[in-house]
RNA sequence: GGGCGACUAGCUCAGUUGGUUAGAGCGCUGGUCUCACAUACCAGAGGUCAUAGGUUCAAGUCCUAUGUCGCCCA
């Protein structure tokens, strides 16, 4: 016999740790393969090999977890893959700084291979913290098949992947404007810069023409770039250039002559109408640079620093410290019409801040036009579901307007782009291996391009390459296609919609057939959570303060179906007090057992039929409704709901109601009565809990595996298993639910709360016990409170109900159904208060009644509405009416009472 | 500038295809240490559903406009 004697509160620090080494160390998260099972697969959104905890991880982990165990438990061959990507620049920043820190050496000094080797060592010793934290949530991923971007393994799907997108001609080489940051000194992918509002300037700058007479005047945020220009632009359309284009314009500051041209591109309405047209430093003028057979003068390098091609005046100075001397040079020329303050959006790293620099580059690009289109039709035909569904639009227009992908980087930490090129002859070899010798002149002089991939560029393979594609391996016949993706919104376009890209494009299938979008976690006041404003939870000091499982069912609870959570951590509290009530109720139970005789425990799945006591028929009707609602829930990804729903049965029916109904039964039972109350009781609590298990891991096995040792006897087969996270889900079982039972008990729930309702407005004190009066009720009703007559009195703290026909005089009075209570309260009457209570009652009935006697009194409603509606109102209007007119009788005699008082 | 989303009790959120008396948790007020739990129990107060129109017999729910806030794209 184990020890029954459970802490009066629940300390989840005692157990969690103890409870997740075991699940770990038993293998109860390694997915099994079996011929024939169905499989429910999961990818984790790999994090940054960097990264730490933060609230959004929780929630969303979480939010995966639930519908893991859901699964597993439901005896699917079950896959949560977890693992790292290895977030090439912000990984390789992280080491330079530190190297630049410790030892003042830059990249340049160690060299490629002994940088590499750092980063490697680093990543070993620091790298993966997050997966560490995710194992203190109860996250049960199948660590054993971990991976991480870098692998051997996902670094031959990438070679692969680049390989035959490259013979497909869907990945080409080509010099352009590229998103540049001059910091990391690397390219970046349009997706990786994130537009903010600045504060600035417009800078209206005066080029003479080249003729003498006059000037033109463009505006511009960028006035530094003026020494790149190669030419002025005015929209064809615009009446007042119209004379001037064809003409020149001598380019201040460099005494350039540089055209004046007419271009579609050009807004008329911004500035003046004119723009400078920099083709090397901005997108849309590299364009009109194009079209125009125009010069492409390279000012700013790529350390952010002023080149050659600028005045010399200006070399190697920073761009930003460029912008005030040339203004300052114009100013003293006179070459400044105005400055106008100027809010406008600037591209930015996402992930460093570092404003980017839109350069002329020669990089790698994926044609996305082709990998586009199935991934709009694998949605638009719904092989492919969002969670809320209005992602899809995003989706959609993303997809439609999609340009190519930059996927070369300039640093060293990442995948080697597969490319060769002989010295000898010039020869460009693409391949998955390091090729020898050159085909064509069989040099050995091969040298690979020095470029890594963009992190995406393996994320996109993440659904099967972390499965063994390209090999044909057991996992990946077994597990791919996956079934859920749980992310953000943020990477709809970074990572979403590639994965469906490449997963169509290598496997032919989608990778996956729901993709459910979280919420952002913003504290309190609706803010980003951010490290400059503190507002950051550790959630590992959440689980600290409230344990896992409170963390856990609280953000699952608060997180809404559409829109973002706002997240404090005393909200967590509730999550606790749950838990401590879970643990109660248990208590409560284990502390009956002891004098229970003959006690025999059955699932209650299990049960041929619903019990013949009044009290067990409903319970088990609520808790099969309750399985329902739940599951129907979690299919639906309504997972508030789902928390909502098991809470509210757990608490305010299991607990509110049946266990103190219990206690009535458990007073007057004889040794054997008590087993077999108990018996239902625990088999009741033995449902929950694995009904709550996905939501709360720790706290219900813990409590379950305390049930699974209470007795060696008779258990039911689900016992067999040596874990509630391998126990049966409930399964639903429409037989047990009795809708009629449960509003039978609604009556009885109503007399209680009449009673009580009574007691607290009129402040009767606890010790002292009513003798209410039942009038009006049929034989039916009668003989149905006669049957409940003990649990009414405990629960009221009355006498015996007596029934009579005629009302006594003196006594506070309520309304049920069709039948009246009284109290009488003989001298102790506060008529006063009981003048108050009925008063505000009939209130209340007045104006539904109005409500009721509106529609009934309207023709139209009559004659359109459908007939059901119509009879269901007349009803509802009979009920409320007669309920009135009890009111208002028992309010002229409390009044009538007052006088003769 | 374009698109998307949100607006329901003091706070955070539910409210299924229009039709039971608009709900929950927290907070608040009053009462209870009632033999599982004061991280609890019992009772109560609190909402003209952002605003203005419209559709309909009927609108928190559908349509239009406006406002406020947030996100994405340009």
């Amino acid at each position: 016999m184990p020890d029954l004697k459970l802490a009066k509160t629940y300390d989840p620090s005692a157990i969690e740790d103890r409870i997740y080494r075991n699940w770990e160390e038993r293998g109860y998260f390694v997915a099994p393969i079996v011929s024939g099972h169905k499989p429910f697969v999961i990818m984790i959104p790999p994090p940054n090999v960097t990264g730490m905890l933060t609230m959004g991880h929780v929630l969303n982990n979480t939010l995966q977890d639930i519908l893991i165990r859901w699964h597993r438990m439901q005896g699917e061959d079950t896959l949560w893959l977890p693992g790292t990507d290895h977030a090439g620049i912000a990984t390789q920043i992280r080491v330079e700084a530190t190297l630049l820190a410790e030892e003042g050496k830059t990249r340049h000094d160690l060299g490629r291979d002994a940088l590499l080797e750092r980063i490697w060592k680093w990543k070993e010793e620091y790298g993966g913290i997050i997966l560490q934290q995710l194992r203190k949530l109860g996250a049960s991923c199948d660590w054993s098949r971990e991976r991480f971007t870098l692998d051997e393994g996902l670094a031959r799907a990438v070679r692969e992947i680049f390989v035959r997108l490259y013979r497909k001609g869907l990945i080409y080489r080509g010099k352009r404007i590229v998103n540049w940051d001059p910091d990391s000194q690397t390219a970046l992918s349009d997706e990786q810069v994130e537009y903010r509002e600045v504060d600035s300037h417009l800078w209206y700058l005066r080029y003479p023409l080249s003729t003498g007479g006059g000037c033109v005047t463009v505006a511009t945020t960028r006035p530094e770039t003026m020494l790149g220009d190669a030419a002025v632009a005015v929209s064809p359309r615009d009446e007042r250039y119209r004379g001037l284009v064809g003409q020149k314009v001598r380019l201040p500051l460099c005494q350039r002559d540089i055209p004046i041209i007419a271009d579609e591109l050009v807004d008329p309405e911004f500035g003046t109408g004119a723009v400078k047209v920099t083709p090397a430093h901005d997108p849309n003028d590299f364009e009109m640079g194009e079209r125009h057979h125009l010069a492409v003068v390279s000012v700013i390098g790529k350390d952010g620093l002023m080149t050659e091609e600028a005045p010399s005046k200006y070399h190697r100075m920073k761009r930003e410290e460029c912008r005030k001397v040339v203004v300052a040079d114009l100013e003293a020329q006179g070459l400044i019409e105005k400055i106008i303050p100027y809010r406008h959006a600037v591209g930015h790293n996402e992930r460093t801040g570092t404003v980017i620099e839109p350069l002329l580059s020669e990089q790698w690009f994926v044609k996305m036009k082709p990998l586009a289109e199935p991934a709009i039709d694998a949605v638009r035909s719904g092989k492919v579901h969002f969670h809320p569904a209005h992602w899809e639009k995003t989706y959609f227009h993303w997809l439609e307007n999609v340009r190519d992908w930059c996927i070369s980087r300039q640093i060293w930490w990442g995948h080697r782009i597969p490319i060769w090129t002989c010295r000898d002859c010039g020869e460009v070899i693409v391949a998955t291996d390091a090729p020898e010798r050159c085909p064509t002149c069989s040099s050995q002089r091969l040298e690979q391009d020095p470029d890594v991939l963009d992190t995406w560029f393996s994320s996109w393979l993440w659904p099967f390459s972390t499965l063994g594609w390209p090999d044909d391996t057991k996992d990946l016949r077994h597990f791919y296609p996956t079934d859920v993706l749980i992310t953000g919104p943020d990477i709809i376009f970074l990572w979403v919609a590639r994965m469906i890209m490449s997963s169509l494009e290598v496997m032919g299938e989608v990778p996956f057939r729901d993709v459910y979008y979280t919420g952002m976690v913003r504290d309190i006041r609706g803010r980003k959570m951010s490290k400059s404003l503190g507002n950051s939870p550790d959630p590992l000091k959440v689980v600290a303060d409230y344990g896992a499982d409170a963390m856990r069912f609280t953000i699952v609870s608060l997180t809404p179906r559409a829109g973002d959570i706002l997240y404090d951590d005393s909200l967590c509290e509730m999550g606790r007090n749950f838990a401590n009530k879970i643990w109660n109720a248990t208590r409560f139970m284990l502390m009956n057992l002891e004098q229970a005789k003959d006690f025999q425990f059955a699932s209650i799945e299990t049960w041929k039929q619903p019990p013949d006591e009044l009290v067990e028929h409903w319970i088990t009707s609520m808790f099969f409704s309750t399985v329902e609602a739940t599951r129907r829930a979690l299919d639906e990804f309504r997972f508030s709901d789902a928390a909502k729903t098991v809470y509210a049965f757990f608490w305010g029916q299991q607990c509110d109601w049946y266990i103190e109904l219990c206690k009535t039964r458990l007073g007057s039972a004889t040794p054997e009565e008590r087993g077999h109350i108990l018996a239902t009781a625990l088999a009741v609590l033995d449902g929950s809990l694995r009904l709550l298990h996905p939501f709360m891991p720790f706290i219900t096995e813990e409590i379950w595996q305390t049930l699974r040792s209470l007795s060696s006897k008779v258990w039911p087969t689900e016992y067999q298993s040596e874990t509630i996270m391998l126990a049966p889900y409930p399964r639903p079982r429409p037989d047990m639910i009795d809708r009629t039972v449960e509003e039978e008990f609604a009556i009885f729930e109503a007399v209680v709360s009449a009673l009580r309702n009574i007691r607290g407005e009129l402040g009767i004190k606890p010790d002292i016990k009513i003798r209410p009066v039942i009038v009006g009720a049929n034989a039916e009703r009668r003989a149905f409170i006669e049957n409940l007559m003990d649990y009414v009195c405990d629960l009221s703290r009355s006498e015996r109900l007596a029934f009579a026909e005629v009302k006594p005089k003196g006594s506070a009075s309520a309304v049920v159904e069709d039948f009246e209570i009284f109290v009488p309260l003989g001298g102790l009457i506060d008529v006063k208060a009981e003048k108050g209570r009925l008063a505000k009652e009939r209130e209340r009935l007045s104006r539904l009644t109005a409500a009721v006697r509106r529609k009934l009194d309207d023709e139209k409603f009559l004659a359109r509405a459908p007939s059901e509606v119509v009879e269901h109102e007349r009803e509802k209007a009979q009920e409320i009416e007669a309920a009135l007119r009890k009111v208002e009788r028992h309010y002229e005699e409390i009044c009538s009472l007052a006088e003769e008082g």
